[in-house]
RNA sequence: GGCCCGCUAGCUCAACUGGCAGAGCAACGGACUCUUAAUCCGUAGGUUCUCGGUUCGACCCCGAGGCGGGUCACCA
């Protein structure tokens, strides 16, 4: 409240009050522009090359109503040249007293951060910057508050997450960053509408969150009195509606995980989960490849990225090893040679793999543990791994002449994991075995983060799924690759945040 | 959750070993009709994140807390 009152008082309220006494609405309805200030100076040019051309013949500069944010003003008594911003990009403004009259005193309550709109004919000053000159000037939208600094923009990370709008006015390479975000998701749309796929919307308010190993947030809906999750898989709704005849579902959309966060994980995510009947894992493989792969060019003209130290390498196809053999080439540990848990625990810990003494540790999270450590650190460049052993894949077939293992690939990148696929499991009683078995381990490890057992899932399984390829992609890692970006704060726009104390209700507080 | 680092004017940052809290930008007043981080002259602006302690004296030292970042653990 204070800090409130702190900002607006001041000039800007006393701007404003200055506005409404000679009339003016600070804050009109509608302003009709031309065309935006990319448009116009584009027209402009265009305009002074045909003019050169037809030399001397007399054609009229074009003329405009432009409008904006002005983001910085440079006065000098009768004249003055303000940069007007919109979404385009922007343009420099020229207002002179001769030629506003009256309206030049406009000035004297105008601040950085208000919207203006201008109108005017196009030229090009003596230093060549080409400006629109201001015949009539409209207040569309006041500033109460200053905006940050124009030269060193805004540095405290805190405020740029918080406050997002202020970073994007501040930053063009965050708001390009964001741009860039919207062209790979509408990428991937146009990939999978373009193979036939339907996009889908399945429940985010469940009442068995399952699909995947993590933590759900739950709550409760009052008129069915009854306790409800958000979901963290779309996993099983699709497959659903692969029972119900569908051949090509995907869902493009926000799941929910009750876990901690870092500059990979954020509670809420956006989550790309495709299901194709009658294929199988290798080819979602190809699909995987040629949508990245596409989608990078799209966006960032090119398949070779750079990240960090690295360019990563999209173009396909991309290598391809599995998951037991790459372990045991970077750990020299065969997984094969440990069958029972306490074997595969130890030799583990002989490897310097931190392993809490007995609790959560099930052997899926042991081999998780040791593919985190061993492998997925040396997988820079775009890599399959596949063939997952069959623990730490519930929902995923065997895979022939295999036993243990089922059809599985992870696809990773930056040492990030992009992308998890399986041949999915079509067999009911086998998957309720792998639920039952599921349930054993989360009641025995007390992991809450152990997938479940949904009921109504198995009853779908138990009228007939054709065998089908299944692909989850975490679009906000790919978003990281995509456009550079080291933390998943700058690909999300409004991050998780904690709440200041001060500002937190008391039913927020335990 | 553990450990490390940060928090000073609206913004970006200073402030020696504990000794009067400063600068640039923004703001305000003035000069200036082609400027480009405009320039020049002047003015104002502070709960140094909060609370407590040590001290003649604390932005600085100590304790507790808040928020953020990094890192380790965990998850996609």
């Amino acid at each position: 409240m204070q800090d409130r009152e702190d900002a607006l008082i001041g000039s800007r309220i006393a701007k404003l009050e200055r506005l409404r006494e000679k009339g003016i609405d600070p804050y009109p309805p509608r302003y009709r522009r031309s065309t935006d200030t990319a448009s116009a100076i584009a027209e402009f040019e265009a305009w002074e090359s045909k003019v050169s051309e037809t030399d001397g013949e007399e054609v009229p500069a074009p003329q405009h109503s432009l409008a904006g944010r002005v983001v910085s003003m440079r006065v000098m008594g009768r004249a003055a040249f303000l940069d007007i911003r919109d979404g385009s990009g922007s343009v420099q403004a020229m207002f002179r007293q001769n030629v506003l009259g009256d309206q030049y005193e406009l000035l004297r309550d105008l601040d950085l951060g208000d919207f203006i709109g201008v109108s005017g004919g196009m030229l090009r000053t003596r230093s060549g910057e080409v400006t629109i000159e201001a015949q009539q000037v409209t207040v569309l939208a006041k500033g109460m508050r200053p905006l940050p600094e124009k030269f060193h923009g805004l540095r405290d990370v805190e405020i740029r997450y918080r406050q997002r709008y202020l970073d994007l006015i501040s930053d063009p390479e965050i708001m390009s960053a964001f741009t860039q975000r919207s062209k790979v998701i509408n990428g991937i749309r146009r990939f999978l509408d373009d193979r036939g796929f339907l996009e889908v919307d399945t429940p985010i308010l469940v009442p068995v969150a399952a699909g995947a190993h993590a933590r759900p947030f739950d709550t409760h809906h009052n008129a069915l009195d009854q306790r409800l999750y958000l979901r963290i898989a779309t996993e099983l709704y699709l497959k659903r509606l692969i029972v119900g005849g569908f051949d090509k579902v995907y869902e493009l959309g926000r799941v929910f995980r009750n876990e901690g966060i870092d500059q990979d994980h954020n509670p809420e995510f956006s989550l790309l989960e495709s299901y194709e009947a009658y294929a199988d894992y290798n080819d979602v493989m190809d699909m995987v490849e040629a949508m990245i792969s596409r989608v990078s060019q799209e966006v960032r003209g090119s398949m070779q990225i750079p990240y960090g130290e690295d360019i990563i390498d999209f173009t396909p196809p991309w290598k391809r090893v599995s998951f037991k053999e790459e372990l045991h080439r970077r750990s020299g540990l065969d997984i094969d040679q440990h069958p029972d848990d306490a074997s595969l625990v130890r030799a583990a810990l002989e490897r310097g793999v931190q392993i809490e003494a007995g609790a959560r540790e099930s052997r899926g999270r042991v081999l998780d543990k040791l593919l985190s450590a061993f492998v997925e650190p040396h997988l820079v460049q775009p890599t399959f791994i596949l063939d997952y052993p069959e623990v730490m894949s519930p929902l995923a077939k065997a895979k022939p002449g295999m036993p243990g293992y089922v059809e599985r690939f992870e696809a990773f990148a930056a040492g990030m994991e992009i992308a998890n696929s399986y041949t999915e499991l079509n067999d009911p009683a086998v998957q309720r075995e792998r639920f039952e078995v599921q349930e054993h381990i989360r009641q025995a490890f007390q992991d809450e983060e152990v997938d479940r057992l949904d009921e109504d899932f198995l009853t779908a399984l138990e009228y007939g799924m054709p065998p089908t390829g299944g692909l989850g992609i975490g679009i906000d890692r790919l978003v990281m690759l995509i456009t550079g970006q080291s933390t998943i704060r700058d690909v999300l726009l409004f991050p998780q945040m904690r709440v200041r104390r001060e500002e937190r209700s008391d039913s927020d507080t335990e």
